[in-house]
DNA sequence: CTATCTCGCGCAATCGATTGCGCAGATGAT
DNA sequence: ATCATCTGCGCAATCGATTGCGCGAGATAG
């Protein structure tokens, strides 16, 4: 347990001072090239590394980048994950992860921390109300939103083309035949879930279906949610011969559901899930599904974020961008069995 | 983007000493209760939070926990890294992800950069070969490898009852009435992949059946590999009644791999599932598998992490705690229906 | 032969929190 | 009345990297 050498220790070694040392390491023009090269090799031999919090307290910032999800064990939000951790790796950043299960209490509590830690930015996934005091930390420290959209802060937002990803869905089923969609999504409280009903409720619209709000289940983005919805929408005494699915979790308890009441997949009813993950193509004959572009969208935010920290956090106007869904045809959508009513 | 404000601030703000201010919200008793009181509602009022670099500079080690995982995309590590963000969270660390997709360098590289970020201590699942500075990097850190265990590092270790996990999946396919099993597992050189084949081969002995080697496909733990092993199995002439997995994303590969090829499950095969997720339930009628304590042995190993720091890691005699892993018994494995040969 | 540069390097301050030591004033004990 | 305590607070050093300024020596120009 003994603490990491210093440049200190370098200098003794080499009997020369900290000044030469960092400005060796730190490979300035002003250091003759044969005394560089003594302190690198010294550096080497002792295992020297920089001590982060001394160049965080110079710098008045640490190389920390923050990333707030509300939950890691989501396949979307750990692909992301794993996307940010590689560009913050190889920028030579620290990635600290927080999980808030969509807490505000704890999204505030992290949000601090990385004040705290002055940290050089973060990644958001917003919690469905952040408290007043998150707004203010988020106003006051670069970052980028992800997916979700809190609109009470106009900050850079990366997203999906929410209402296109339902647009896709809808319109595979209606191309296929079916009349008699169900929605299960996430609260219209979240930007994402209002977005993704908009472009159902739109889709529906323009093919001159009407819709029959006692099939459209918006609520919690979970599991548990999912399956309830699936069974309402089972017990309606006119079910309907498709659902199309607005979100991971629920998505997977609305499968769940169908398969536990013996509808048969894709005979009885259609199903499009959302999400992709290597699992998904087991369900049943695979499941059809809107892939969302998770990894280009962690990539390019992160990007963003080194930039916009680089440049002193000084963006003009907020940037927003939106990458599009695209629809993975599998084997849970099929033409509809029975002849839809007549309007 | 101003900074935050320090306690320089506070005390400019009340015309008191730093000192004051450093020892009111530390709460040192030598403070009057009034000046305690002025001192800290001027810091909610500024909104003031400590500087971690400061803080770990003065201290020496900062309250970064580093985690190091091969794939934060995989269920078992996300989940683990859920229960050990959680403990960091309560306790007021940072949770530093490193991921390494197995590559001893990103390993390396990402040790390195805890070790310069003076990082309290980490959780490492330990890459299959480790550098050599790798190990010495472990040996200098207070550390607790999780699940799998290098050995050329004597230090604590977490984890899963490898072998008793296949003996389990053995024994409910042989009670089931199998004889000819084959085994998908990850190489031999990872600790897990050693103990849960000898778990496996050991059962087989014990109940007195021969073991075929052709049956046995050993490899990266990937879920290509698990796809080409089960190909590979399924090209044999003469088929096992079951397959036993020892991975979880291998499983998946191999699963998907038998599905693809049209093989009925379980009537044709029977499958044993590794790791349990929330989509694994959906698998045909449900995946039996091998679930394994994930929540408690992240839990209990980030305590011993924080313990051991906190003893400024004298520790006597290297911990080893192993959990023991449980059967879920679901749809994917049933008595088999081709009469097995006589021995 | 001197004034001016440039090169290579050291001095010292700085970032913010923490802590041993010391210094007044108040209280208590003798 | 006098000294020992105790209370409440300030001074200053420290952690390690970074950087503006300056200094001496050698090189170049005038």
């Amino acid at each position: 347990m003994k603490r990491p050498p210093t440049m200190k220790d370098i200098a003794a070694e080499l009997e020369l001072s900290v000044s030469t040392v960092a400005r060796s390491l730190a490979d300035s023009p002003r250091i003759s090239r044969e005394t560089r090269a003594r302190v690198m090799a010294a550096a080497e031999r002792l295992g020297y590394v920089v001590d982060l919090a001394a160049r965080a307290m110079r710098s008045g910032t640490s190389s920390i980048i923050g990333l707030i999800v509300p939950d890691i064990r989501n396949d979307f939000y750990s692909t992301a994950a794993k996307a940010i951790a590689d560009c913050c790796q190889e920028r030579g950043h620290q990635l600290v992860l927080a999980v808030t299960d969509d807490d505000p209490k704890l999204e505030l509590e992290h949000l601090r921390n990385l004040r705290s830690a002055r940290a050089l930015g973060f990644i958001i996934i917003p919690s469905v109300t952040p408290a007043p005091e998150t707004l203010r930390l988020m106003r006051a420290t670069p970052h980028v939103q992800f997916v979700r959209h809190c609109a009470k802060v106009d900050s850079d937002w990366f997203g999906i083309e929410d209402d296109e990803a339902m647009r896709l869905a809808a319109r595979h089923l209606i191309d296929l035949g079916h009349r008699r969609i169900a929605y299960i999504g996430s609260t219209v409280a979240i930007s994402t879930g209002r977005d993704r009903l908009e472009g159902f409720r739109r889709t529906l619209q323009e093919a001159g279906i009407a819709i029959d709000d006692r099939l459209v289940k918006a609520g919690s983005c979970d599991t548990e949610f999912g399956f309830a919805a699936m069974q309402a929408i089972l017990a309606e005494p006119q079910r309907p011969t498709a659902v199309v699915t607005a979100g991971a979790r629920m998505s997977i308890g609305a499968y769940d559901c169908a398969r536990a009441a013996g509808v048969a997949i894709p005979s009885e009813l259609s199903f499009v899930g959302f999400s992709d993950s290597p699992t998904l193509r087991w369900c049943g004959n695979g499941l059809t599904t809107i892939a969302l572009p998770v990894r280009e969208l962690a990539t390019a935010s992160t990007d963003f974020l080194f930039r916009k920290a680089a440049s002193d956090g000084q963006s003009e106007r907020p940037c927003r961008v939106m990458l599009k869904p695209s629809l993975l045809q599998r084997g849970s959508t099929a033409v509809p069995q029975r002849v839809p009513e007549p309007a």
